[in-house]
DNA sequence: ACAAATGGTGACATAATTTGGCACTATTTT
DNA sequence: AAAATAGTGCCAAATTATGTCACCATTTGT
């Protein structure tokens, strides 16, 4: 086994188990105590905070906070870069259409190299819950599939959604929308679709939507309105 | 010099010098002829496209579009989780806020490995233009420090934005709003404003704000406004 | 106090991998 | 024809990774 593998194997197992011992970490991964030892040496180097605790029932721990505590790269950057790609492909426009047909990793390319394993390690830090790998990813699909959904439409104008939605007084409805936007209004993300039953726009929280389904949408039309500049329907709100 | 941080100078360098010659490129990163072409053979392998063109004049070329051409991972999912993981930020909300303590690379690391891959491909393949190392970073943040500050007010209430904005009529004010909403209306983005000047709402495309700049701004509040869930300002769009 | 379980280090031989050098081929441009 | 270029196969040398073993330090349970 490869020496990287085994170390992401190496944290993996660490986030999954919580506490391990480096007999059982060399026996999951296939190699010698001396080895694992020497990975989570060279682990720490790269920053992961691994708590050790000798004796009977002692074992290794991974610091499920060392990013925050150690980030040298501020999540507001990293946040920004994330943005920065929505935004670059979402507008369209030059210069982001060029600066889209790039990349984070790119980015990390430019930076420091101590900035990069910062950024390496906070994407690294993500997981999904204490679930099984193959798990996780299709939990995470189904969290987000709404937005998905969404945004997959809205840019690329393929699908229609159906869901269930849960308004504001507990009555739940079946809805399908043609999505058109997206507006945030922090903390609160907000779906704004074209209901072709009731002929209009609607709007939906995101965090209201259950069980969404894209469906391919052969009729599906941009709903270009008229937005001029001063126009401002926010005025109202 | 380790083969990794080899591979990515190659990268790099044809990314920045659009062409190169195996000779070139040992010089530049301090190997053998041989060992280079190992290395490009290893590129290829990972599903870059380099194309080769030998006699004078001739040398390596990496293809620009080798990840949308070679992608396994849709660019629809990775953008998707990009999105995901701003989202989860945003929001704040459960399950989500538990996943914003996780990362792409964990999720790189639920995925098959020829996906991660991909995905690491994939924000490899972001750059920034063709500048040195340090402009790129520069630049990157000079170019979306109004989307930035927008999120950044917006998710975190720090900052006023005051820049230059030009209209549908090409009249060029100067503003300054406290940042209350996004609003993405494909291909368009929209910054929703708090306007302490005009004292009401005012929406800006993202596109004609220029010489953006976040100042700190003491008496930002949240300007929360009664939106519920069967109020539709969209209608009159 | 003692034994067992655990993390941690150093040394050294062995195994595996990477690298460089060389000879050679094939293609293109001047 | 000559020069410049990419590409391949082979092998020895260099480098790095790994395993084994001996040993130390700390903690916990009996």
């Amino acid at each position: 086994m490869n020496v990287r593998l085994r170390h992401d194997a190496i944290v993996r197992t660490l986030r999954r188990n919580g506490t391990s011992t480096v007999d059982a970490l060399a026996d999951e991964v296939g190699a010698s105590r001396r080895t694992v030892l020497r990975d989570i040496s060279a682990l720490r180097d790269e920053g992961y905070v691994i708590h050790s605790d000798v004796g009977r029932g002692g074992g290794l721990q991974l610091d499920p906070r060392s990013i925050q505590t150690n980030a040298r790269l501020s999540v507001p950057e990293v946040f920004a870069l994330l943005i920065s790609v929505a935004a670059m492909r979402a507008t369209g426009s030059l210069p982001f259409s060029e600066l889209a047909d790039a990349g984070l990793a790119k980015i990390e390319k430019a930076l420091p190299s101590d900035k990069v394993k910062d950024l390496r390690r906070f994407l690294e830090c993500l997981h999904i819950g204490q679930l099984s790998p193959e798990q996780d990813l299709s939990d995470m699909r189904k969290m987000d599939h709404g937005l998905l959904s969404a945004f997959e439409t809205a840019f690329l104008g393929l699908h229609l959604i159906s869901f269930d939605y849960c308004d504001a007084k507990g009555h739940e409805t079946q809805r399908r929308v043609e999505p058109q936007a997206m507006l945030i209004l922090p903390p609160l993300w907000y779906l704004v679709g074209w209901d072709p039953d009731r002929n209009d726009f609607r709007h939906f929280r995101m965090d209201r939507i259950s069980n969404p389904q894209a469906v391919p949408d052969t009729n599906f039309r941009r709903r270009h309105v008229p937005f001029e500049d001063d126009v401002c329907p926010y005025s109202q709100l």
